[in-house]
RNA sequence: GGGCGCUUGGCGCAGUGGCUAGCGCGCCUGCUUUACACGCAGGAGGUCAGAGGUUCAAAUCCUCUAGCGCCCACCA
């Protein structure tokens, strides 16, 4: 073995696993491959069979972005150490990869990355260019998650606009609408000006704006009297459909009933009252505009007041605005301010900073327009799905107040369609005669009503229909992954099964959306939770604890790291915070990674360097083992009743802490050194050395595999290297997780030494206190002691100590002496 | 305004009722000991955010306060 563990082990272990089909879930499923393995059934059915459980993972499909970031690096990360684990348990992994790739997300990449507009395109076109980037960039992007090691089954692959999840996004869309799940409706909705589409609840975000305060002073109809309202939009003064008191307030309860003019545009409006006035606000008189907000809107329907629009799709101003048609809404609201000056309407103006809603994609401010859209039907099942929260394991289990917090603020039954153009089509024609809604045919999906007609007459008898030309929401699909997994499964036993999966893992910033969507779905369609566990991993922060921004410029490249360090490092650096934390950047954890990297690899050469001429299968339970080796031994056992303990409850953390405590502290500083002189000095057939052997050996071996699931590619070197051989798995990644050996643990020998470990600790100390080196001699060791057990100790380990501390003669006595330990 | 999380040596973190509160980095003193100087041995450094309470016993449980972060609401 070289002194220098080698180098870029990413892609010569990477394309081995995938060349040997390493983590390939037997049977194999996918159109593909079905016909591949059809040849080949017969054992893959025996190999299932001999393995354990089902463990089946709802892998999160990236949103195909041209590079995977640091934060990506770090949550599938924690997955892949958890389902290494549990497949070296002897689980049957079910561990796809799919990528996001339509809707929003995907169109504003393709838009970025090729300089285009889609509102200015042909939508075949651009439909077209979003396919050939798509196919331009995926290979590198999916590399990227080969690199950092995950063990997916790569084989078991989707991506959400392929035919086949066009064809079940479709399919369940069809199951909703005939369940009365889904309807369609002319509603005011969340709407973006800047992509002009509807947009959900969950894709809000919200932006600190600069935003003036105006008292606007209103007439009376039939009277001289005036009365002021504030707002911060008076360009909705078109849209003003009523004014609003509160019931309580004394100050204005004669108003109520009272007619007033609105400024410039002069409709007249009724004062109102309604509790959700705050009197504190403003003059505590307030304008309702169909629609400034959401209070607007609830007003709109509980009063039955009148629809004006004044701000189109676009976000300019509607004809309804009369001259000022077509000025965008900053535009509109200076001039119309300017008018309110003139006429002496203007009472005061105040600078403020407020929130407003945004869309998360654009960060454009979101306005509320009435339009048609396509619901599903949420806002009534909240406490089911509560419910179906609590049914569900939760790491860390606190992750699930954010869950059921968001479904208790639910305002919007989910719209799912979109006025986008790179999406899975509704499958939905309309009668021209009728408007009656044709729905497709099951077997004719994945259609695209654009181009295709229904093949049947509507019930009125007529032949003409038009195409409904929205697309799903992105989520609508992706809420679907666990179906879309199933469909890639050819066993049937496994499909029988299927749902709940085992384990969803994503990072926590979109439990609001891919988690609840997809319980939701669940629940519709399956009545049933779809995984029984959730891991949800944190966030990576810079090293100051900022969030990485590409406008901040702190962004780093998990490549780069790579690179510098190898993927191992990066994966210890993900591996060192526990679940749902967030984790800072610092280039000293993946140094400490490296650092670990080669400690493995220098001891792992020592060790094997010393076992030549072993053969671990001449060593069997009759074979005396030596008190050193019985200490730590057992001491490892223990190390490996703590990690299994640990990864069961995903903290993949902890249990590589224990790990290395052992290996470091244990193994190398203490065991490697105190074996140094049987390995070295004594005759191949002597017993000391064979138990010298065996425990090396065996060791080594289980700390790599504790290790595996963290490191994989260091330990597979040496696992390959040396071990492959000897245990005839193929890779390290397919040999089961050490097992507990009750016959190894010996609590009595474990007490005597770390005992032994303690004397040896005063020696080093005394010697270090000295400034001797660690192998100076010593001449006379006098242990004086009251303690009789300590006699034993010493006849135990005397050799071992006289060896390793270089001491020529020691002595035991009874009794006490201060200050004269050691003699020199 | 609501919910959740965090606050432990200079820095980054472990530790969730019990021996003298741990780890890594950094710092100091030594050691070129044939696996490793990306190492080894030793050492300095903390009233566990603050206040109060429960308990024989609290960093750990409860209450309050402060600071930081995230999610949500507010948007007239």
């Amino acid at each position: 073995m070289e002194k220098q563990h080698p180098k870029n082990l990413e892609k010569k272990w990477q394309g081995f696993w995938e060349k040997e089909g390493i983590y390939k879930l037997n049977p194999v499923g996918g159109s593909k491959s079905k016909k591949e393995m059809q040849g080949k059934q017969i054992s893959n059915r025996v190999n299932f069979k001999k393995r354990g459980a089902i463990f089946s993972v709802d892998t999160p499909p990236p949103t195909v972005s041209g590079k995977m970031h640091l934060g990506h690096a770090f949550s599938y990360t924690q997955q892949d150490i958890i389902i290494r684990y549990h497949r070296m348990k002897g689980e049957s992994i079910i561990f796809p990869f799919g990528t996001d790739d339509n809707g929003l997300p995907t169109e504003r990449f393709v838009e970025k990355e090729k300089g285009v507009s889609a509102l200015e395109m042909k939508r075949e076109d651009f439909v077209k260019l979003c396919q050939q980037t798509l196919k331009e960039v995926k290979p590198a992007f999916i590399q990227n998650w080969k690199d950092i090691g995950m063990s997916c089954d790569f084989n078991l692959s989707y991506s959400t606009i392929d035919q086949n999840c066009q064809k079940i996004s479709q399919r369940f869309f069809i199951d909703l609408y005939k369940m009365g799940r889904i309807y369609r409706k002319k509603a005011p909705i969340l709407w973006c000006p800047q992509c002009q589409t509807a947009v959900a609840q969950a894709e809000l975000a919200d932006k600190m704006i600069d935003s003036v305060f105006y008292d606007i002073s209103f007439s009376l109809k039939d009277s001289k009297k005036q009365i002021t309202i504030s707002t911060t939009r008076p360009e909705l003064l078109p849209s003003c459909v009523a004014i609003f008191v509160h019931p309580q307030d004394k100050r204005y309860k004669n108003l109520i009933g009272k007619k007033v003019i609105v400024p410039i545009f002069g409709q007249m409006v009724s004062i109102k009252e309604d509790e959700k006035v705050d009197m504190e606000k403003g003059s505590g008189i307030v304008m309702c505009c169909t629609f400034g907000d959401v209070t607007d809107m609830e007003w709109y329907f509980t009063h039955h007041l009148p629809l004006i629009i004044s701000i189109s799709k676009d976000g300019k101003m509607s004809k309804t605005t009369g001259k000022f048609q077509g000025l965008t809404i900053n535009q509109a609201r200076v001039k119309i301010v300017d008018e309110l000056k003139k006429e002496k309407r203007i009472l005061a103006e105040k600078k403020i900073k407020h929130l407003v809603n945004t869309h998360e994609r654009c960060n454009r401010a979101i306005e509320i327009l009435p339009t048609w859209q396509w619901f599903i039907k949420i806002l009534d099942k909240k406490e089911e799905l509560l419910e179906l929260g609590k049914k569900m394991n939760w790491y860390p289990e606190y992750m699930r107040y954010r869950y059921e917090h968001w479904i208790k603020n639910l305002k919007w039954d989910w719209c799912v369609s979109r006025q986008r153009f790179f999406g899975i089509p509704i499958p939905i024609w309309y009668c021209k005669k009728c408007k009656k809604v044709k729905l497709a045919k099951i077997k004719d999906l994945p259609v695209n009503p654009l181009g295709a007609q229904p093949k049947e007459k509507c019930s009125c008898g007529s032949a003409e229909f038009l195409p409904e030309k929205d697309v799903l929401d992105t989520w609508a699909t992706s809420s679907l992954t666990p179906q879309i997994v199933e469909s890639l499964i050819a066993s049937r036993a496994i499909k029988k099964n299927f749902l709940p999966m085992s384990l969803r893992p994503q990072a926590h910033d979109i439990i609001s959306t891919w988690l609840f969507y997809t319980v939701t779905r669940s629940y519709f369609h399956f009545g049933k939770i779809p995984w029984k566990d959730i891991m949800i991993s944190g966030f990576v922060l810079d090293p100051k604890g900022e969030k990485m921004s590409k406008s901040k410029g702190n962004i780093i490249e998990p490549n780069k790291i790579i690179e510098k360090y190898g993927a191992d490092s990066l994966r210890y650096w993900a591996s060192g915070v526990s679940l749902g934390k967030n984790l800072r950047y610092q280039e000293k954890e993946i140094k400490n990674g490296h650092r670990t990297v080669t400690k493995i690899w220098n001891a792992s050469r020592f060790t094997i360097s010393h076992l030549k001429n072993f053969d671990i299968k001449n060593w069997s339970n009759k074979n005396k083992l030596y008190s050193l080796d019985q200490f730590l031994l057992s001491k490892l056992q223990k190390t490996i009743q703590k990690c299994e303990d640990s990864f069961k409850k995903y903290e993949f953390s902890s249990a590589r802490k224990k790990t290395e405590t052992f290996f470091w502290n244990d193994f190398c500083d203490n065991y490697l050194e105190l074996v140094k002189w049987r390995v070295y000095s004594l005759k191949e057939n002597d017993w000391r050395k064979k138990s010298a052997q065996f425990t090396l050996y065996y060791t080594l071996l289980t700390i790599l595999k504790l290790f595996a699931p963290v490191l994989p590619f260091i330990t597979e070197e040496i696992y390959q290297l040396y071990f492959r051989k000897k245990e005839r798995q193929k890779s390290i990644h397919q040999t089961t997780f050490p097992k507990i050996d009750q016959k190894l643990i010996k609590e009595k020998r474990k007490f005597q030494g770390e005992k032994l470990m303690e004397i040896l600790a005063e020696i080093r100390k005394e010697k270090s206190s000295k400034n001797l080196s660690q192998k100076a001699e010593i001449k006379k060791l006098t242990i004086y002691s009251k303690n009789k057990e300590l006699l034993e100790i010493i006849s135990l380990f005397g050799e071992d100590l006289k060896q390793t501390a270089n001491i020529k003669e020691i002595c035991f006595k009874q009794g006490y002496k201060k200050d004269n330990k050691f003699l020199f």
